[in-house]
DNA sequence: ACAAAAGTGTTTACTATACACCCATGG
DNA sequence: CCATGGGTGTATAGTAAACACTTTTGT
């Protein structure tokens, strides 16, 4: 940023962020969204979001609106990008951070603050959606798939401990896609990232118990990638 | 974006566009640095970049400032992150969009309107520079070494006829690693995304003339990714 | 004829995939 | 004892990596 002074006062842009929460429940993924009561976009469904305060970074804006807005805390939070088309809000010029965000499926999630209605919505089934909401989320979703297959984000679809299955059924859902159960173990386990406990789970119906693990925290996040071009 | 009308006029921050433009040139990879005419850190070099206006989109006011600044145009632009801290600008709360850009090697750059001074600085040995211009090159650079290994942006470092030697020197280059000349060759024409022209390019000493390639632009930008995890 | 860069295949090691049966528990 | 989900190994195909010599041109 080089020239000209700061810009005035009245051509400043507003500035906010909008966060898409992604979760895995009653196996579907999912999507926080919340029913705005005030216009524009009046009882349309939208991302949680706000404006960003004088004095928060990005971040923290991001975490502050989604806990007064839907009591969602401790996720996994990333920046995703930002949308500045000079047209996208009716009030005038705003221009969104967007953040790409992912809990365990058995997050609650609970109006808050405003006492507005708040909802996970299965992403395959959206209702149509305020502002360019839907351009953010397609975005959001497609950037979760694409980190699911070389990071190790997908535990952050998981509550702390799980058994292997769960954490299968969890990547099948999301990737939409059936995966072999032999190679998905081996592949998992022998990457390191997850410790063995030595407690195990009753499923909920009948089967033998699936022993629990947990991620490492101190686990490298990203697989070391191979060479894909050239 | 859901709860309270838009921000009041004098809590809105100023938004302002970074650019990392990288080129290879002089077996070096560059970026394109702005000296600053005017505090704050007159003196210092700083990515070119300027404030966002009224009524232009990001994007637009990214080639905007790059053209203005440095007379550099016809790039490969990309978003790459936003810089959101508080206190990143001595003069008060400016969030930046940075982008990323690649030019050819090529490319002049010039002092544009201001007359400014304008230099290629190699990435591997930087002055100090500006605001937190360093943490966003850092990030840029990451993204640039990332990208160069699973999409086909590398071409855009290069002019639109380019000898495969030429190719692979700039991967070589950016990457700071050697190639194989035949693993590469092979690879690259197998992926089908480049064109064979009929003329050969005369070296500069001697040597056998190499054959001239051009990149196809309907190629698939993205190469399709075997999945890495699990 | 020689220096300098372009161009070209094959072998080997590794990684990914496909695939079927036994085990532990609860009812 | 049977129904349910948990847990395990091997053989094959495909992809990546290592490697050295011949060809074309200018001087």
């Amino acid at each position: 940023m080089m020239y000209g002074d700061i810009p005035a006062l009245d051509e400043r842009p507003a500035v906010s962020v909008d966060i898409a929460v992604f979760s895995v429940r009653a196996q579907d993924l999912r999507v926080l969204l919340v029913r705005r009561a005030a216009p524009p976009f009046r009882g349309r469904w939208a991302l949680p979001g706000g404006f960003v305060r004088a004095a928060e970074s990005l971040d923290d804006a991001a975490r502050r609106q989604l806990q007064d807005e839907t009591d969602v805390r401790d996720v996994y939070l990333e920046q995703l990008y930002t949308f500045g088309g000079p047209r996208r809000d009716p009030r005038g010029r705003v221009i969104s951070v967007a953040y790409f965000a992912l809990v365990a499926g058995n997050t609650p999630a609970q109006a808050a603050a405003s006492g507005d209605e708040v909802a996970w919505h299965p992403v395959r089934s959206l209702p149509e959606l305020a502002f360019d909401h839907a351009e953010i989320l397609t975005y959001a979703w497609q950037r979760l798939r694409y980190k699911l297959e070389y990071t190790s984000v997908g535990f952050e679809l998981l509550p702390n401990e799980f058994t292997l299955s769960e954490l299968q059924s969890a990547y099948e859902i999301v990737l939409g896609e059936q995966l072999d159960k032999r190679n998905f173990r081996r592949r998992i386990l022998e990457s390191g990232i997850l410790a063995e406990t030595n407690r195990n789970r009753a499923g909920e119906g009948q089967g033998r118990p699936a022993r629990l693990y947990r991620y490492k925290k101190d686990a490298p996040t990203e697989v070391k990638a191979r060479r894909l071009f050239p």
